[in-house]
DNA sequence: ACGCATATCTCATATTTTGAGAGACTGTCT
DNA sequence: AGACAGTCTCTCAAAATATGAGATATGCGT
């Protein structure tokens, strides 16, 4: 749906409908009933009922004690299997821990993928206001840390391209409004070396983050640390920027990444 | 392939083959080419390529630099949905931290499926040899303490029907192997209140699981610390086990399962 | 006990998927 | 260089597949 493929569009209609119902299933946070899936996608009674017990079988969806349908654990599991070929997540969780245990904020670790940044993994400090994001929901990249910080590394031709796939869309009234306004803040985040998110995506949040770069000096992920405003004030985030240095680098000695310095091959991009 | 279901089957043979797809993706830990894809899955080029495409479409494969497939990171967005809805993830980590802290070895967390134990989540201590489990995968009840201690508390026709789905797959010289002995183990355990396996899932590898019961007394989980057997002895047990203990009247009281010891509900079944 | 709403199931129809094969690449060997 | 061996793309007629109208069954509320 959201992108219309530049050539020949292959279709398999059922795979579109199994998924337009694992969709509505995830969309929903309550389980639902075969004729509200059926209705809600605009499905037969019959087709939505195959579908669904077609589902079942393979774990995809599962019923509640009353016969509603909600995701299945197969899904995790795939879910989990999908995130484990980037193994990026389980070599940074002990670097964002002690992150986490310096800072005393929730720290995330997000990856760009298309023109949005996924959230890999969150760590919350023991005892903190629970924030809303879930792990692996995205965010457009104009209005988070961890977007900036990861645009900010890229080559003009991946920014350029990222930007114009970018819809602006307001969140707070400190929201980065437009692609001029954007990329000087990109160039901004480039010399400071950290990017902040200012209430930008929400009123009283404050972000900051720095991107992971690989042996190759191109952003892989980033990493970041929110918090209250009120508790990550502007004195604090030199220092917090720092502690996040820190851990970035832990991670990319962890991947592997060694920054053996004979860098400059940043011009070559493909 | 795993449950014949028991009334009429329904097929959809795309989505069959999706999930086909989608599995020999995730078992493969390196990416996969169509042609490989479409030998391994006994499918034509142009099927597997036609349903490479719908799936890459819907992120739910993603090409690599040299255009092979592996698992797209929508499933990670729909598994982290499906474990939403149990919620009892997020709640319990707190707690497992605080085991592992106190413990220095791995907590698992994992719930029933069937007649297996799924691993919800996982938590290492900070200096340790890494542990295979994949969180997501899942494991027979009978070689497992998270299986052993998740039965012991269930009804008798719960405990016999996921015995008789059991298939008592050997894995080291201790492994339980016939429903017998498992229900001799299962009636300890009971006794005991804690499940131990030892060595019989890996060698070397020590385990130890309490059930996390519900409002009813049901159990919904288990939570169990895992290490290696020269450093989880036999005279460290009891006091593991009451780590466990408080790990899990923890969770259950942030779940809401009110142990207002006005219990006895436990005859009702269903 | 009745009726409404929901789920389950069957089967002939035609829509949708299928797969052979031809074309377009890419890189590898001689 | 040239040609081969391996990929991946794409087209189209054939047919097997999914479809959905509707009939049946189940269950819930009053």
């Amino acid at each position: 749906m959201r992108d219309a493929s530049p050539q020949g569009i292959y279709k398999v209609q059922a795979l579109d409908r199994a998924f337009a119902v694992l969709d509505l299933l995830g969309e929903s946070d309550t389980p639902l009933g075969l004729a509200q899936v059926a209705s809600s996608l605009q499905l037969h009674k019959s087709t939505a009922h195959r579908f669904l017990m077609v589902l079942e079988r393979h774990h995809m969806v599962e019923r509640t004690s009353s016969g509603k349908f909600r995701l299945g654990l197969r899904l995790f599991d795939f879910g989990n299997r999908a995130i484990e070929q980037y193994d990026l997540r389980e070599r940074a969780q002990p670097h964002l821990r002690r992150l986490v245990a310096e800072t005393e904020e929730t720290a995330h670790l997000c990856i760009l993928e298309q023109a949005r940044v996924i959230y890999i993994d969150k760590i919350e400090p023991a005892r903190s206001v629970r924030m809303i994001t879930r792990i692996g929901s995205s965010n457009p990249v104009h209005c988070t840390s961890v977007g900036k910080a990861i645009l900010a590394f890229l080559p003009e031709d991946r920014i350029e391209e990222v930007i114009r796939r970018t819809r602006f869309e307001r969140f707070t009234h400190r929201t980065i409004a437009n692609a001029e306004a954007l990329r000087a803040e990109i160039e901004k985040t480039h010399r400071r070396g950290y990017a902040v998110d200012d209430e930008e995506l929400e009123e009283g949040l404050r972000c900051i983050a720095v991107p992971l770069l690989d042996a190759q000096r191109q952003p892989v992920a980033a990493v970041s640390v929110s918090g209250p405003s009120f508790r990550v004030t502007a004195q604090k985030l030199p220092s917090i920027a720092n502690h996040l240095l820190h851990c970035v680098r832990g991670i990319a000695h962890d991947m592997g990444y060694t920054s053996s310095s004979r860098g400059s091959r940043a011009a070559w991009t493909a």
